[in-house]
DNA sequence: TCTATAATTCGTCAAGTAACGAAATGAAAA
DNA sequence: TTTTCATTTCGTTACTTGACGAATTATAGA
């Protein structure tokens, strides 16, 4: 692997919302809308960060009619895998990791049309 | 390991120069003055990337004399220590790294005085 | 003690990054 | 087809980071 490309790694694992995707993705995929609602960030922003990490191959997404869902990688290299496994068991048990683990609990909860239209306003949920 | 640690030890490994500065010391320790003659920037500089890695517990650092010999640091967390390995291999074959180890060579044989003299402009080595 | 010097700390500047809102995209529903 | 809307892209702003030289620190040797 060239250096930049590590570093680029690195750099994807740098940030802590990333970080936190990342780990609420570990029990399964999550649509936007629904990493959104966990990380409390402005979807562009958390669009960003999810380009990010799936260009550093963390990631990966597919389309599902109107939503798009992300899961852990699964086909990248061995250096990305075991970064991979080493970043999910190194932070598991930090407390914002901890907390987001029963926050998503209740956001899993919510159906997707309910979660979308809270998040363009509209109470709910 | 809090997020925060964790963001931390990957900003560390997000500068190509320190993770060049890693592998060079994987054979072994290096005095500053070595990693300024490999990295090729400034005393300063090279002084602040070696700092952020002994931050993150990556180096250890130990005093001899006028000089400052940096080592892989071997009393870290796993999750320190696993990452290290991880970095160790995973950029193993990239070209500057195997163009620094062949550099190292020679920077290795040359005098710490020789080598010292020359950073402050006299010619030797 | 005094001088020389290896390394660090400090101040500054340029480049990169994360945040947001506005506008664009494209797939589903009307 | 037209509208709706989940997501992305773009443009801007505030902050962080890496580079350097100058000044400082601390140790070896005169």
């Amino acid at each position: 692997m060239t250096i930049e490309k590590f570093t680029n790694l690195m750099k994807a694992l740098s940030d802590s919302n990333r970080v936190r995707a990342l780990l609420a993705l570990k029990p399964g995929e999550l649509c936007v809308c629904q990493l959104i609602e966990l990380l409390e960030l402005a979807p562009s922003t958390v669009s960003k960060h999810m380009s990010i990490l799936k260009q550093a191959k963390l990631v990966q997404s597919r389309k599902a009619g109107r939503w798009i869902y992300y899961s852990i990688a699964n086909d990248g290299s061995e250096t990305v895998q075991n970064l991979l496994e080493l970043t999910l068991a190194g932070v598991a048990d930090a407390t914002e990791v901890v907390n987001d683990r029963q926050r998503l609990e209740t956001i899993k909860e919510c159906d997707l049309y309910e979660l979308c239209k809270k998040q363009r306003g509209e109470k709910c949920c």
